[in-house]
DNA sequence: CGTCCAAGTAGGTCTAGACCAATCATGGTA
DNA sequence: TACCATGATTGGTCTAGACCTACTTGGACG
């Protein structure tokens, strides 16, 4: 069973008791520790567990790293280790991040990172239909939800088509208003694909989360109605607070 | 960046240079060996790139394990560590395994790992539409493409409304086959969640990954054209080796 | 020629301890 | 009162080495 699923850790207990890894019996003990524990609680720290246990600090920080990769902890240099917060959902639909979390009873807010023009290089100029070395801006946000950061989202759109959209964006408002509204686009269809990945230094710092912490990366591509291709965006969400949903139907 | 952009691995360098942990510094070589390696070749021994670097084999495995988690290496006890095959798409629609894996060329085979009946508990009675202590039948299957193991699907359908459904996938056959031919059920809608979960000892087993490594957990929520619930999935996907598409269509 | 066992070598677990970096409570000082 | 220095505490990085388990290889033996 997956290590989430608490109740049944660790099978084939008794097959494998005789020489289950000392790490092991700590998960599990935490685990049963984290059933007992609201959100946000510290749990005791790595000296004392080491000392409780009587095992070496790095068989504890063996446990507790896998226990934080898995979303169930969050560690904290200088303050300490503590229960993780349960995940949020992220719905997987063709509408703006705004609505998504407002759906949600979460007030969304975003952050630009950076905005840039950049020539259409390697795969962009096949996934925005334009020409390589064509104008392409890149948006670079920070999404957050009730002030806490939640995602980072890279987009990319074809300057060519979209001209001036650099300075209705940096105008404020919604990017997929100021498309409809200034350049009449309506969104088509999507193709999304979800996989996972470790944060790095840099996701890590704007996300709040730590290094190699699993993150969920989602690659978007958008076309409107006309099958023309809109944007290209690939987001990392924190994979210990997010989870995506999808309604799907039978293809007819 | 994140750590599976390796020409932007690790950012701020010049910034950060002085105080760089050396497991950095490896993992951003090893990055760059594996550019040039093609998939399932072998890369040094822990001890020997501890020698060539001149750090302790403690720090070399930090260094690995992030990789291993992050689905760049594959590591075997006693034989070696390799660079790790990219990964296999899986598509989010209503359609079975077995159409899926031959949509993109592979072979796909199923190993019945367990069939059992068992008690409508906790959550079961709401998402499969039975009273509490109702009988379900649960399938645990390993499903594989071109041999390897790729997933481990629980599939929960309840007993009282598909009666004899037992000795039917008992016989063999598509699951979704035998419920559309013996009691006329057709797909409906699914719901599906996608999130990240650390892979226990069980399914490492079973999918040959190791212990910690990242997975893709999928909950599927199937219902019939008439609304009622069908059938209650939970399956691990190999973090490492898959990817999740799914087409978007705006809602109208 | 084939089988089996013993090295050798790979990764897996673990120790005891060192020092670094971030945080926070405590005081003392301006 | 406001601020800052300091030390205690927490997690982060790292060492050098031990012993384990799993796999491969090759030679001895039948």
């Amino acid at each position: 069973m997956l290590e989430t699923s608490a109740a049944q850790e660790q099978p084939d207990t008794a097959a494998r008791a005789l020489r289950e890894p000392k790490y092991w019996g700590l998960k599990r003990h935490l685990l049963e520790l984290l059933r007992s524990l609201p959100p946000g609680s510290p749990i005791p720290t790595e000296r004392s567990l080491a000392a409780e246990f009587d095992v070496s600090r790095t068989t504890v920080r063996q446990a507790l790293a896998d226990l934080t990769v898995e979303g169930r902890l969050l560690r904290v240099q200088g303050k300490g280790t503590f229960a993780a917060e349960p995940k949020v959902a992220q719905r997987l639909q063709l509408s703006s991040y705004t609505e998504d979390m407002r759906a949600q009873g979460r007030e969304p807010s975003s952050r630009l990172l950076d905005m840039s023009e950049i020539p259409a290089e390697s795969e962009l100029p096949g996934l925005l239909g334009v020409r390589a070395g064509a104008k392409v801006l890149r948006l670079q946000r920070l999404r957050l939800a009730d002030g806490e950061p939640m995602a980072i989202e890279t987009t990319h759109l074809p300057l060519g088509r979209f001209r001036g959209l650099r300075k209705y964006v940096a105008a404020g408002g919604s990017l997929y208003q100021v498309l409809k509204e200034r350049y009449d686009v309506e969104m088509g269809h999507a193709e999304e694909t979800i996989e996972t990945a470790l944060a790095g230094p840099h996701e890590a710092e704007l996300l709040g989360a730590d290094v190699g912490m699993p993150m969920l990366l989602l690659s978007r591509h958008v076309y409107d109605t006309t099958e023309r291709p809109v944007e290209w965006v690939r987001s990392v969400y924190r994979g210990d607070r997010y989870k995506f949903v999808a309604e799907l139907n039978k293809p007819s």
